[in-house]
Formats: C-alpha cells, sequence, structure tokens
RNA sequence: UGUCCGAUAGUAUAAGGGUAGUACAAGUGAUUUUGGUUCAUUUAGUCUUGGUUCGAAUCCAGGUCGGACAACCA
C-alpha cells in the first residue's frame, strides 16, 4: 500500500537532492547555544532535524554552538542533553564549534590573505554608524585598506591578547552598499578575555555566529542546515564564506519557527521568568521548556506526534495550545491507568451498608488497554468522599449526578440512591445520605436499574490524602508577546493551584514517577519530583475533555 | 520610502494547470459503569485586481496586508 503522504518543502528538496545524486547521504545537524533550556521549538527542530535522517538515512550531529563564552554553561550542555536523549533521538556524534576554534582561526588568517578581512579599530556606535539603516548604504571607514601584512600581524595580536576587550574586531571585508545590511563588513572575530566553558582560557578572540555556523557546518559535511526564518538574510553570509574559503558547500533552508498561544517561547523570556521566580525554575510544569513539559507528565511520544501534525513551512503560525493538549491526552488515553481521587470532598454515608463492614471491588486499570491494564483492588465501605461538584441540591436539568432522591452508579461499586442531606453551620454541604442497592454491584448487577450517571469515590476509612497541583495556562492572552506593554502583565495569576488533602485510593501510594495517571474524570496526573514516601504531590497534566455544560 | 520572506476554513497543513482535502477547535447525534474514549455528522477557506489558458489556489504582472533585517548575541 502507497499511502501517499505529502511532503513537506524540505523533505521535497532533499528527495530531489538525493534522486539526482547530488548527495549519497543525507546529514543534519542540531545546534543549539548552550546558554538557557530547550523548549517546545526546539523540539520541532530536533524532530525535524532527526526526523529528516531517520527517513532518508544519513545521520545527525549534536553540535553545541557556543561561540559566546560570557552566557554559555556545561549546566546548559547537560540539560540539553538530557532533553534530546528523552525525547528519544540519538545524535552520530556530540561536536562543539569550539573544537573548530583553531581551523576557524585559520580560515580567518586565509580571509586577511585573500583581502578579504581587516582589523578595524572603530568603537561599536562607530561601527553602526558606519553600517547605514536598511534604506541607506554605510560608509567604508579609514582601516578598510589596511594592507594584508599589516592585518596579519594585528590579528595576531589581537589572538595574543595584545588588546582589551572591544579595542578592535575583525571584519570580512564584502561590501558597505549591500542592501542585505549582513553583507556591510560584518564583524568575524571579536575580543572577549573571558574563559570559554570548554577551552578555558585557551582563547581571547571568538568567532561571532556568522563566521563559525556556515564553515562548522562544512568541516562536518553537514548536506542540509536547517534553521528558523530569521536566519534567510543570513544566508547570503553563509555562501559569501564558503565560497570564498572554498570549502564544502553545506546549504541552508529556514522554516517559520513554532510559536504556541497562551506562552512565549524566547529563551530571553523564559530566562526572565525564571530569574525573577514567576515560575519556579526551568522545568516548573507550566514552562514550555522541555523539562518543564516532562516534569508536567508530557510523554515523548506525545510531543514527537505534536511535532509531527504541526508540519513544517515557511509562514508565521501560531499553534493552538489544544493541539498539544490533545497529542498528551490522545497518548495518556491509551497508557494511563484510571484510579479515583476526590479533589474538594463531602462525605457520603450509605446508611444500609453495615457499619465496620469492608469489601474488596475489583476494577479494571485501563479500558483502552489491550488487556485492560490488568485489575485493581479497591476497598468499599459505609463512608466515602465524593466529589462536591457531584451533588446538586436543586439539579440542573439534564444533571445525570446526585440529587436528592437521584440515583447514581458509583464506580466499581454499586448504585446509590440520596435520601437527605446536611449543611453545616455556613450552609455548606456536609455529608449526604444514601441507601445502596445490594443486587447492582459492578460486574453481577442483577437490578436491572439503570442509571445514567457514575461517580468516582474513595472509602473513607482507607483513603490517602496527596497534595494535587492543578495547572493551567501561563499566560492570559493567546499572544503575550504581541499585547502591548511587558508580558509579564499578562501572566495567569491562577496558572497554578495547590489542593491538600486530596483523598486518594490506596493503591495510588504505589505511584511510579514516570507513570501518567487518569484521575478518574478529573483528567490526568502524574507524580511530581517533590514527592517523598509519606507525602505524595500530583501535577496536572492536562483535564479530561469536558462536553458537560451546566 | 530599500532588500528579503510569506499569504488556503477559527488554528495549522495538503492539493505542483483539471472535483479545494486532512487534523485540531467548535456544533449536533449515537454508544458508554468516566458528561472520558469511540463512531456518525454539521459549520467553515484559496488576500486583491488584472493577464495567460478550454481550465488557475497553482503560472505572470501590479497592488494590499503580515514578518525579518541597522547586537563586538545566536
Amino acid at each position: 500500500m502507497s499511502e501517499e503522504k505529502s511532503l513537506n518543502f524540505i523533505e521535497e528538496i532533499i528527495e530531489n537532492d538525493l534522486k539526482s545524486g547530488k548527495y549519497e547521504t543525507l546529514v543534519t545537524r542540531f545546534p543549539p547555544e548552550p546558554n538557557g533550556y530547550l523548549h517546545i521549538g526546539h523540539a520541532k527542530a530536533i524532530c525535524l532535524n532527526f526526523g529528516l535522517t531517520q527517513k532518508y538515512g544519513g545521520y545527525t550531529n549534536l553540535r553545541f554552538d557556543d561561540t559566546n563564552p560570557v552566557t554559555e554553561k556545561t549546566e546548559y550542555v547537560n540539560s540539553q542533553q538530557e532533553d534530546i536523549k528523552w525525547l528519544g533521538f540519538e545524535w552520530k556524534n556530540e561536536l562543539y564549534a569550539s573544537d573548530y576554534f583553531g581551523q576557524l582561526h585559520k580560515f580567518a588568517v586565509t580571509l586577511i590573505e585573500k583581502g578579504l578581512a581587516y582589523v578595524d579599530h572603530s568603537t561599536a556606535e562607530e561601527i553602526a554608524l558606519q553600517k547605514g539603516t536598511p534604506t541607506e548604504s554605510g560608509v567604508d571607514n579609514v582601516y578598510r585598506n589596511r594592507s594584508v601584512e599589516e592585518n596579519l600581524d594585528l590579528f595576531n595580536r589581537m589572538k595574543n591578547g595584545e588588546f582589551e576587550d572591544g579595542a578592535c574586531t575583525l571584519r570580512a571585508k564584502i561590501d558597505m552598499a549591500s542592501p542585505n545590511m549582513l553583507m556591510r563588513d560584518p564583524i568575524i572575530y571579536r575580543i572577549k578575555h573571558t574563559p570559554h566553558h570548554r577551552t578555558g582560557n585557551e582563547w581571547c578572540i571568538y568567532p561571532m555566529y556568522d563566521f563559525a555556523h556556515g564553515q562548522s557546518d562544512s568541516i562536518e559535511g553537514i548536506t542540509h542546515s536547517i534553521c528558523t526564518l530569521e536566519y534567510v538574510s543570513h544566508r547570503e553570509l553563509y555562501d559569501w564564506f564558503i565560497e570564498k574559503l572554498e570549502i564544502f558547500p553545506s546549504k541552508q533552508y529556514e522554516f517559520a519557527r513554532l510559536n504556541l498561544t497562551y506562552t512565549v517561547m524566547s529563551k530571553r523570556k523564559l530566562l526572565q521568568l525564571v530569574n525573577e521566580k514567576h515560575v519556579a525554575g526551568w522545568d516548573d510544569p507550566r514552562m514550555p521548556t522541555i523539562s518543564g513539559l516532562r516534569r508536567r507528565g508530557y510523554t515523548p511520544e506525545s510531543i514527537r506526534e505534536f511535532c509531527e501534525r504541526i508540519g513544517i513551512a515557511k509562514r508565521e503560525n501560531l499553534i493552538e495550545l489544544s493541539l498539544l493538549e490533545f497529542c498528551i491526552r490522545e497518548d495518556l488515553n491509551k497508557k494511563a491507568n484510571r484510579v479515583m481521587a476526590v479533589l474538594d470532598p463531602i462525605k457520603l454515608v450509605i446508611t444500609n451498608y453495615p457499619e465496620g463492614k469492608d469489601e474488596i471491588l475489583v476494577g479494571e486499570n485501563n479500558p483502552e488497554a489491550e488487556d485492560k491494564g490488568g485489575m485493581r483492588e479497591i476497598p468499599f465501605s459505609r463512608e466515602l468522599w465524593i466529589e462536591r461538584e457531584d451533588f446538586m441540591e436543586e439539579p440542573a436539568k439534564k444533571w445525570f449526578r446526585l440529587a436528592p432522591g437521584a440515583m447514581v452508579r458509583l464506580k466499581f461499586a454499586y448504585i446509590v440512591q440520596c435520601d437527605s442531606f446536611e449543611k453545616d453551620a455556613n450552609g455548606e454541604i456536609k455529608t449526604i445520605y444514601c441507601t445502596y442497592i445490594p443486587e447492582s454491584k459492578s460486574g453481577s448487577d442483577t437490578s436491572g436499574i439503570n442509571v445514567k450517571g457514575t461517580i468516582h469515590w474513595v472509602s473513607a476509612a482507607h483513603a490517602k490524602t496527596a497534595t494535587v497541583r492543578q495547572y493551567d495556562r501561563l499566560f492570559t492572552v493567546e499572544s503575550p508577546d504581541a499585547e502591548e506593554g511587558d508580558f509579564k502583565d499578562y501572566l495567569n495569576p491562577k496558572s497554578m493551584e495547590v489542593i491538600e488533602n486530596v483523598y486518594i485510593e490506596p493503591h495510588l501510594a504505589k505511584a511510579n514517577l514516570s507513570d501518567g495517571y487518569q484521575f478518574i474524570r478529573k483528567g490526568y496526573f502524574c507524580l511530581d519530583k517533590d514527592s517523598t514516601a509519606d507525602h505524595l504531590v500530583f501535577n496536572r497534566v492536562v483535564s479530561l475533555k469536558d462536553s458537560w455544560k451546566g
């Protein structure tokens, strides 16, 4: 069966290149800068680059783009590696742009020797001024026409640490009148007397992104160098260096980055949320970081599926958060064991059930799993906790749950009928009194009674307690970036609701950190790493879809 | 008064000169011991104006709108 699946524009390019024999083996790379944690937007790029070589053969390198020692840290290198592995991908080579500092330095010397680079003593302000604007061309400066020998000598002295930071730069000599600002003699080396996370104090000059990225691709024989749209105008420069240096012609292709509703995606803004403690850290479950999503309870499969579904194109896009939620529900629906937990309890007493009697009921763990996920035991007794919202003193129309005189099925157990209820001094419902129908036991129901509603419960005498953290969108508006004023003005004050003393069925005491659970009728939850043996903390991954419109 | 990129249902993404399709979202109904799942079904789209053509979302030209570009960041 040939299921014609349409190709995205990058796959088309690759298939053409492979078919024409331009390349035998596809080589891609994922090139993060180790200056922050990876987020769902990076996941899109990871799935793309690794996915392509899985599909067409070939391999993908992991290359850290570590050309700026001021912002880069080993902590980030480690977290980024962990996230990529967790997503389920394996890189062929672990590489660093800093591995190429020696080679890159030689490339710079080559350019100088060809008369295509010069040392400039202008200040940053002067350079900006001489550069012109997008609509006005720039002007040449006095250092532009130095001799090759002088440039060689000066560049050598830069390398040897004879100048302070900012005293001079090495610039490519291209065209100060180019309509592309990046071609107006871009800086390719700058002085930074800053130790590097890998090369230590070996260098005090560091290449700029444009002078490192393309050449690194070329050195590694990257055939398709895939990046986001903001690099479109860099492509001309990318090609220029490769051409002048006469090295392997890697080609750059750009796709539109991911934007997600109700969140921000720039590393700068995410860092700000962390530093200013609007969230608990890079892995706060509300963060769109991969570590945050992992802690929230998202699975690698769900994120990969999401990346598959959003597609790859060149137009700007804003993906609805509901698609991400759909992907995790779809995955957890198959995998998550069903359990019962009561988040906002009221007492239910079964007046005709013997006091002191216990019963062990069995329930299937997951009706959606092939073997139903096996069975588990659930203790039942005379007094139960049920959800406050499952009782209505004056029922709305089409109300299927508990109300005076109404009958409901207790999940995995019996049908009960509400006889009366009691309020406390504040007028809040305190206790509901029911009678149960002994013949209606789940699995052996001979009562012949049909009820519309089924509710969850936990036996009061057997319940354990836990803390539940219910998460919601981090921002109140779809596009915090696009809004007026500071994006932080739109933080959702209710993005985390902590509920203490949630009653959970005893089975959940054995909950596993890596498993997702469905709290029946409430949503998908997972154990948080803050849990201890006697204090469990659950994160809500996502609520269940709720088509009840009360 | 620049250069480059883009424009298809609410949101994404296909259709590569020949019936505008899919997914999510939204609505309706059926099934259901989760108001979940599943199934069925409805709503809803080619930025604009010309041109080429028997025929244009697709090719061409002009316009409009959106985005990117003036860091010793990546």
